[in-house]
DNA sequence: TGGCTTGTAAGACAAACCACTACAAAAAAT
DNA sequence: ATTTTTTGTAGTGGTTTGTCTTACAAGCCA
């Protein structure tokens, strides 16, 4: 069973995150929070396996309540939980130590998702999120994510992302548009994508092209 | 009827040309230049509603006929056909008056797509060569090609770049994904583009996302 | 040798795109 | 003030893509 301190200053929402969370069998809300300083007084108390937090909450940042967090309980996975675009600020929660990022817009599955994947020690991020990530780490980072692709996926992928049409690419290629669409679709999972513009995006922004 | 001068020392290209216009119904042939003097002496003798211009052509080089045919006719579109890809130098022709500018390989219903569209007082370029201008002028004319959008445009267009798909912009706008289509398609028309990647390429690159 | 990965492609069905067409309201032009 | 153009909206019908699944041979890994 996951026990989750839900640390967020809107009761409402506090409410919904408990209803979803209840609905999953696995995973329950042990106490809530709606300040930095609940936030650690509970942590003091007991014991819990997540953190979802708020960052926008009054009083202290999300930002120093992770710094705060990391110092207590250095191994408690903390999820952030914002009203805003996954933006650079994001970034720097993550840097500091969080342990995934989720928008409130988020459905509840990908929250359950997120808690589940967290707790386990791993880390959430979006995929539009993971893009942004690439582009700060600079190089090393976003090599991770084209580096699994065979080398006819990375030729197909830079053609894709200059506009070229799969039946364009087909006859280039000479192959079927099936492979090609075939390629796509792997290339697509790989990357952790879900369209052409997305995958442009990528191309680009990594200045592959 | 658009009554075109065709200027090119190659009577292949010419005769080629002619067959293209011949199958389009508004359009006709009414002479053919095969160097600069002739251009000139057409167009003091007859009068056009667009002259396609090979820049290649011996003698003059086609900025010079550009210039004279600009000093005997302003307002007279002139369409440039180059065997070249669009370099740097199809942005010098532009700035000197030409309305729009072709490669020699281009479709031929692209040919027809752009005399129609100079002898509507348009301008025409090819994406790719729209890139490269936006780069060039920086600010000021990067805007021309998107400012054309109407600001429903604009916004569908920012969405899809986003990558969003046609059905999840269809309902964040709580429109048909009929609609959606009509607009992407105005957009890619306005702005001489074929595709999404285009699209997403443009957009991030002129940093509007 | 036996199991992944890669390169290739088919089938079937869904989604998206393309090219038209349409029409009312708003805006612009005459 | 009236005509013309642009904008926002959407339908039809046909083509192209995308998705998912399956397949199979070749190469690589262990």
């Amino acid at each position: 069973m996951i026990k989750i301190l839900v640390a967020d200053d809107h009761a409402i929402l506090r409410r919904g995150i408990k209803q979803i969370i209840s609905d999953t069998l696995d995973m329950t809300v042990a106490a809530e929070a709606s300040n930095g300083q609940e936030v650690m007084q509970q942590l003091a108390k007991n014991c819990f396996d997540v953190v979802l937090l708020d960052i926008s909450m009054p009083g202290k940042s999300g930002l120093d309540v992770i710094k705060e967090i990391r110092i207590l309980k250095p191994a408690l996975p903390v999820l952030i939980l914002s009203m805003y675009p996954e933006d650079q600020y994001a970034i720097r929660l993550l840097k500091s130590g969080a342990s995934g990022y989720l928008t409130k817009e988020s459905a509840p599955s990908e929250l359950v998702k997120a808690i589940r994947k967290v707790a386990r020690g791993g880390k959430y991020v979006s995929s539009t999120l993971a893009e942004k990530i690439a582009h700060y780490f600079g190089d090393s980072s976003k090599e991770a994510l084209h580096e699994s692709l065979s080398n006819r996926e990375y030729q197909v992928m830079l053609m894709i992302a200059s506009g070229l049409t799969p039946t364009e690419i087909a006859q280039k290629l000479f192959l079927s548009v099936k492979t090609i669409s075939t390629f796509r679709s792997r290339i697509l999972d790989k990357m952790n994508m879900k369209n052409n513009s997305e995958l442009t995006h990528y191309v680009i922004s990594n200045k592959l092209i």
